[in-house]
RNA sequence: GGACAGUUAGCUCAGUUGGUAGAGCAUCGCGUUUACAUCGCGAGGGUCACAGGUUCGAGUCCUGUACUGUCCACCA
């Protein structure tokens, strides 16, 4: 390209800018519009999310990102994550730690095979039409669009994650750790294959993990079925609330100590309709005041018949199939007459309850049926009702010692929170962590889905000519190892989702690859040796047993340390009627990406952190995020002001040399450091609201209402302004990342000569250190003082409806502290609108004045139309209070237990106030005679 | 049945070793400077769910009760 056309274009795009930036017109007010998408490209462009950019950082700080699932869009549970993910993050970053926040999405086997079922479905058609393969494409799709949609909405939030780390729980190495995962358990025998009850999702077509189950409560039916006893005319009579399981009973079951039904023990029963005889079985399980006090057994369909049946070696039969149809092909096999039955073979579970009520009726063996409320389990996924029945899955071992650390998964799980190798965070969930981890059993780990990590094992089956061989192992494998004669076929379930995401903490980071186990040691390498474990984990507590605790266990078992070391748990986010978002009406419910549009991003993050403490829900409404989108207009406005309004740099150039500083600078240089140490100190602690909330204190009240305006009465200070506000916008930062971003970029040309180190971005500058020396007890107490001489002054305007406009005199009567009030006259006359003030320590007092008391001074405010009698009226009131007050405290204080046991600190401070109480009530008293 | 939270101003919520209650929003009154009406100044409003106990002193610690919410287990 030729250089004058090219030197042209520099010389433009530099005019622009400067006249950009050099204008006195910024916006009036935010606009979040313009800057965001500008502001996270400069981000992205200085490749500063990724630790590998700060070679020399240290303390390594990391963050795992919840995989959200690829199912559609950002909702504001997720938002709420990534807005405490990113504060810590940015914290960490700015304080110089080797940080890194590694994002990526979860494929969510069942959620991502639901969506794109029910898109189908508008098809008319199901995933079984389409087949395995043309099934999967259509998952696959779809899943690539949402995870490219949700990783966008993270950007949108501001996510300062490390993009080039992004990982997928079905990407290739994802798979190779998982099965090279499987393969380990495997041959530790702590996964193994058998036949079990599970819940069943007849929709799905797929086991549920217990946890994966959510119970309902209904109004449901008990019904009373009378058994013929053989060879006698009695019955027994048992309760169900699913009769149509009857079809599958091979025993009644009773308590041996129940005396009612002690002579049928060992007897024999005629179950009705199918005619078939079960034996009368006793066991201390059965609860003698439920129902009739019998049980009917049916080990297919109940995990505690199930139990019994093997206690007692009985047959199982299933009678219903995986669609929840019922089907007599076990009773079949064993060679049962069905001829009585078949009319039911066929139906649905709910028509053949029906059915089967009916043909008892016919045959006089219904008793009858009463109302009972009980509980359901149905499918968290799509709310169908399950179905426990017996079905051949794989599971983990939780109970089984592992060889290597002879220690079982469940004890691995225990240990890890006893030991305070991990710390939840509120303390409060660890009970129910325990509680729950405790009661975990064999995790069944198989799933009948096509769309997930399939299971690594193959089988050398004897129908296709092998020789009956199961092989695990982490290449698919191409003929069997042992007969070598057949291809083997591969297990077609696939894995529980939470298999893979509770691997994530060290899958992401190169696992098995950069692990090696050397003399019994493991030894880590790369990322995982850098980062692992994780410093904290954000999630909610409803995931703390699905997949916590699996991640837990399984880094436990892989890697012999904690995924992470803290866990904090944040809580639900609910609309401003207190329900949950997913089920609130389309008006309460809070879509974060439309608050953004609507009214920035910095808005909705702030309204997400402040008032929020960790574990408990929070409500959320627009109303809120329109009260801190203001808050961010008004930092805006302060910024603005101290840019573009305060420039007097000619002056301030004369004077800057040795700045004197007045009691305000010192006092806000004070908090200033106070604050610096407060808000680290907070979100060290976790405690991200308290934090805000002192930086909202700061900003609004101590620096914008009072540093700010006294700022223009005192003048020349656009340095320390400036300095203030650079502080204020690190601190900012983590929270609200655009606003101060974009502040900094317009004042970098502005920011006084003293720190040879700011980078072109504020993400990267240096979080500041407090500087103790310059936190000042007495100055606080000095300007308190002065804030309450000119809040007393401007409340009796206020009190006494002298308008703004109107300028007032005022008189100060003061023996001791003329000097202390002297330099702050303007400050106090222009805080106040006064026309004049003026300090007597003697003489005469105005009469026609109105009277204030505070701090160790007489205000007097002469009005011209002074109305003697209100006036008297008020000092009345006054008087009567102040004496009250007097009077209360003198009566603690004469209270010889409190006086000898409070600490002396507390005495003195009351010692004190009645001192200043009666002060103000002699001077009360005095001026309320001058009016006489 | 078991466990865990919550109950503080009209609303939403803070309240960190027990020292005499705070914020935002809402309400009411008033609108003046070198930024901000998405603002400023001022005001009102609380038996801290209830009952006991420990303590000189309890919103804060202990016990019990009530209500609300959540979780777990059982449910023939």
């Amino acid at each position: 390209m030729p250089l004058k056309p090219l030197l042209g274009t520099i010389c433009v795009v530099f005019l622009i800018f400067f006249a950009m930036e050099s204008s006195n017109e910024l916006p009036k007010a935010y606009e979040p519009q313009n800057v965001e998408n500008r502001t996270y490209k400069a981000w992205l462009d200085s490749g500063l999310f990724n630790p590998d950019a700060y070679p020399e950082a240290k303390n390594p700080f990391c963050i795992i990102m919840p995989p959200p699932n690829a199912t559609g869009r950002l909702h504001t549970g997720h938002a709420l994550g990534y807005v405490l993910e990113d504060l810590m993050t940015r914290y960490h970053r700015m304080k110089g730690d080797k940080t890194l926040w590694l994002p990526g999405t979860d494929h969510a086997s069942i959620a991502s095979t639901n969506k794109v079922e029910k898109l189908l479905a508008k098809e008319g058609i199901s995933r079984h039409d389409l087949g395995r393969e043309k099934f999967l494409e259509r998952v696959s799709q779809y899943v690539e669009q949402s995870r490219s949609d949700i990783s966008n909405q993270g950007r949108l939030l501001g996510a300062s994650c490390d993009w080039s780390r992004e990982r997928y729980t079905l990407e290739p190495a994802m798979t190779k750790a998982v099965r090279t995962m499987f393969a380990r358990m495997y041959k530790d025998d702590l996964i193994y294959r058998g036949t079990r009850i599970v819940n069943w999702c007849p929709r799905c077509m797929s086991t549920l993990a217990d946890d994966e189950v959510n119970h309902k409560d209904q109004e449901g039916i008990l019904y009373y079925i009378k058994y013929p006893i053989k060879n006698s005319e009695a019955f027994l009579t048992v309760a169900t609330t699913r009769p149509e399981t009857m079809l599958g009973d091979v025993a009644v079951a009773v308590n041996p100590n129940d005396p009612r039904y002690q002579q049928y023990i060992g007897n024999v029963v005629t179950l009705p309709l199918a005619n078939r005889d079960i034996p009368v079985i006793a066991d201390e399980y059965v609860d003698m005041e439920f129902g009739t006090g019998s049980l009917k057994i049916t080990p297919a369909h109940d995990p505690n018949d199930f139990e019994i049946g093997r206690k007692y070696n009985l047959p199982t039969y299933r009678i219903l199939d995986d669609e929840a149809k019922i089907n007599f092909d076990s009773l079949r096999k064993a060679n049962h007459d069905l001829s009585s039955i078949q009319q039911f073979e066929g139906m649905d579970r709910y028509t053949a309850r029906e059915a089967v009520i009916s043909a008892l009726q016919t045959a006089g063996l219904f008793e009858k049926k009463k109302t009972y409320s009980n509980s359901v389990g149905v499918c968290y996924r799509c709310d169908t009702i399950i179905e426990p029945i017996t079905s051949l899955q794989w599971f983990i071992d939780v109970n089984k010692k592992t060889p290597r650390h002879n220690e079982s998964l469940k004890e691995m799980g225990l240990r890890a929170i006893h030991s305070k190798d991990i710390q939840i965070i509120p303390q409060r969930f660890e009970k129910q962590y325990f509680q729950w981890t405790e009661n975990l059993r064999d995790w069944c780990i198989s799933r009948q889905i096509w769309f997930g990590h399939q299971i690594p094992v193959s089988y050398c089956l004897p129908e296709n000519g092998g020789c009956g061989e199961t092989i695990v192992s982490v290449e698919e494998p191409l003929q069997c190892p042992k007969c070598s004669n057949t291809k083997p076929t591969p297990e077609e379930d696939t894995l529980d989702t939470w298999f893979s995401s509770g691997m994530w903490t060290f899958s992401t980071m190169g696992w098995p690859d950069n692990a090696e186990e050397k003399d019994g040691k493991i030894i880590k390498k790369g990322d995982l040796a850098t980062f692992h474990p994780t410093t904290v984990l954000d999630t909610m507590w409803d995931i703390l047993t699905f997949w916590v605790n699996r991640m837990i266990l399984m880094t436990e078992y892989a890697l012999d340390e904690a995924p992470f070391k803290t866990i904090y748990l944040h809580g639900m986010v609910l609309d401003k009627n207190g329900r949950k978002m997913s089920k609130s009406h389309e008006e309460t419910a809070i879509d974060p990406l439309e608050m953004i549009e609507k009214y920035g991003t910095d808005a909705l993050r702030l309204s997400l952190l402040i008032g929020v403490t960790p574990g408990n829900s929070m409500r959320l409404s627009q109303d809120k995020v329109e009260s801190y989108r203001n808050f961010v207009n008004k930092l805006w406005n302060i910024s603005r002001y101290i840019l573009t309004f305060t420039g007097n740099e000619e002056k301030s150039e004369k004077t800057a040399k040795k700045p004197q500083y007045t009691l305000a600078d010192r006092w806000i240089i004070s908090r200033l450091n106070n604050l610096i140490a407060e808000v680290s100190k907070s979100i060290e602690h976790y405690e991200f609201s308290h934090a805000a909330e002192l930086l909202r204190v700061f900003t609004w009240d101590d620096f914008a209402d009072w540093y700010v305006e006294i700022s223009k009465v005192e003048g020349d200070k656009r340095a320390l302004l400036l300095s203030i506000l650079e502080v204020l916008l690190v601190l900012w930062h983590p929270m609200a990342p655009f606003v101060t971003e974009e502040i900094y970029r317009l004042a970098l040309s502005s920011f006084p000569p003293t720190h040879p180190d700011r980078p072109a971005l504020l993400m990267v500058r240096a979080w500041p250190q407090s500087n103790s020396s310059a936190i000042d007890e007495k100055i606080e107490q000095e300007f308190l003082s002065l804030q309450k001489i000119v809040q007393t002054i401007r409340n009796a305007r206020s009190e006494n409806h002298i308008s703004a406009g109107e300028k007032i005199n005022l008189i100060f009567y003061t023996p001791h502290k003329s000097a202390f009030l002297t330099p702050h006259i303007d400050t106090i006359t222009r805080l106040t609108h006064a026309g004049q003030l003026t300090i007597q320590d003697s003489g005469k007092k105005p009469h026609s004045a109105l009277f204030l008391t505070t701090e160790d001074i007489e205000i007097y405010i002469p009005l011209t139309s002074m109305k003697i009698e209100e006036e008297k009226t008020r000092l009345d009131k006054e008087i009567i209070n102040i004496e009250s007050l007097i009077g209360k405290t003198n009566g603690q204080l004469a209270n010889q237990e409190f006086v000898a046991k409070a600490p002396e600190h507390i005495v003195q401070d009351l010692h004190q106030k009645v001192a200043n109480y009666q002060d103000e009530l002699v001077r009360m008293q005095e001026q309320r005679k001058r009016l006489i």
